[in-house]
DNA sequence: CAATATAAAATCCTATAGGATATGGGATTG
DNA sequence: CAATCCCATATCCTATAGGATTTTATATTG
């Protein structure tokens, strides 16, 4: 157990009083993982080798074990008794094409109830959000798209907490949807038009008109799938 | 490793071929857990301890770990660092309404979609899933509701298989709906009315009557949740 | 009696070990 | 040369062990 597993994050708070519980191991197993398979350094469908991981990460079979169920509980990862685990395929345009058909169904809804329920804190928040992802960093493509993702991903979280509807919020990150999204771009070029399409998105919202954002967040979300959809070409 | 565990079962087909695969110890162990938690031997937010599973299961910790860290990703258990898993909370009045506005949102539309998918052959897997349903068996009430809630379950995920959308189908899956549905009432005398409902449900998929599938969906889950809430008082 | 302290027991968590199974490379055969 | 076989190696899977932490029971104090 050494260096290689991220260092405690006393950060996190218990539930049951103010005290910082550090991180278990198998929690630290799971991020890092987790993160391998975000940025593809465990390409899709690939096997993922527990004993491997030991040697890399330093730790006993026994987080990793763990780790690895709660993966493969969130689908991120397949399971195959005697094989081993490996990570889950590439999404496949079918997959895709009915990830956004949920999303269709389930943000536009979203949205305008974001919009009844917005507030000046809120809104302060989502702008913050949304300002974020206007900022251009330096640094390489790559690494401008890995931040673009995962502010995008915050933005429209944002709205699905403004919403109110936790479950509905949870089902969305549980299909990982940004994660399926990140992976699919993370070897293209990528156009940013989505920054105009979140302003009028913005703009409805501030302005509490429900049906305008349900428009607004269903032509943004028909552009988004019409972006990607190259990717399986 | 003993009679506790279920028996291998070797009608698992692997995915390369057709020689059976046995089921892992940590699967057995998933399936034995899981079977618990719906049945209320392990009631809601009651502390899952290991070792204790160890002695009942006659298994070592370590399948044990596995199995509750997918029961974790699952979100059906929840893990405190040092004190252990515990099992997901009955779900609340506020989940409850999230989880019918989930489904409000898909179930209809899929209701629809499948109208429009109709054929005699889904049709009649699906008559066959409603038929299970009417029929009365005998044993406990407490037993015919179990086979109704397994039914009615069922019921739904064959409207959601012929609507064509895995993801949808797999996202309300993961949601274990009936799961905290047939938890909430396990202790209630319950109604049979969804019979009716679901008598006018098939008859618009019968006829491909896309809106009118649609509006029956909606209308019995809107009386689903209504017969649902008193579970709340 | 209630509150506090202490000790014992239970449990959590991880490392290690070892048998079973799968995989890959080299040798042999046709 | 391709196909098959055999063996060594790697990996999977589970059991066991042991230190750390939490929980529970008991003793002590005011």
């Amino acid at each position: 157990m050494q260096q290689k597993i991220p260092a405690v994050t006393p950060d996190t708070f218990d539930t049951s009083g103010f005290i910082p519980r550090a991180n278990s191991l198998a929690g630290s197993v799971y991020e890092a993982i987790f993160a391998q398979l975000m940025t593809l350094k465990i390409p899709p469908g690939t096997r993922i080798t527990v004993d491997n991981l030991v040697r890399e990460l330093n730790v006993s079979q026994t987080p990793i074990r763990e780790a690895l169920g709660r993966l493969e509980g969130e689908g991120l990862v397949v399971k195959t008794h005697l094989i081993g685990f490996s990570a889950a395929p590439q999404i496949t345009r079918r997959r895709f094409d009915e990830l956004y058909q949920l999303r269709l169904l389930l943000e536009p809804d979203s949205a305008a109830r974001a919009a009844i329920a917005m507030d000046d804190v809120k809104l302060s928040a989502l702008r913050a959000a949304a300002g974020l992802m206007g900022r251009r960093e330096g640094g390489d493509e790559r690494l401008r798209y890995s931040t673009f993702a995962r502010q995008d991903a915050m933005f429209h979280d944002k709205i699905l907490e403004i919403a109110g509807n936790e479950l509905i919020r949870e089902a969305l990150n549980h299909q990982h949807t940004h994660f399926h999204i990140f992976r699919l771009m993370f070897h293209s070029r990528v156009t940013e038009e989505a920054l105009d399409e979140h302003e009028a998105l913005l703009a409805a919202l501030e302005a509490g008109d429900g049906p305008a954002a349900e428009r607004a967040m269903r032509v943004h979300l028909e552009h988004s799938r019409d972006r990607l959809l190259p990717a399986f070409d």
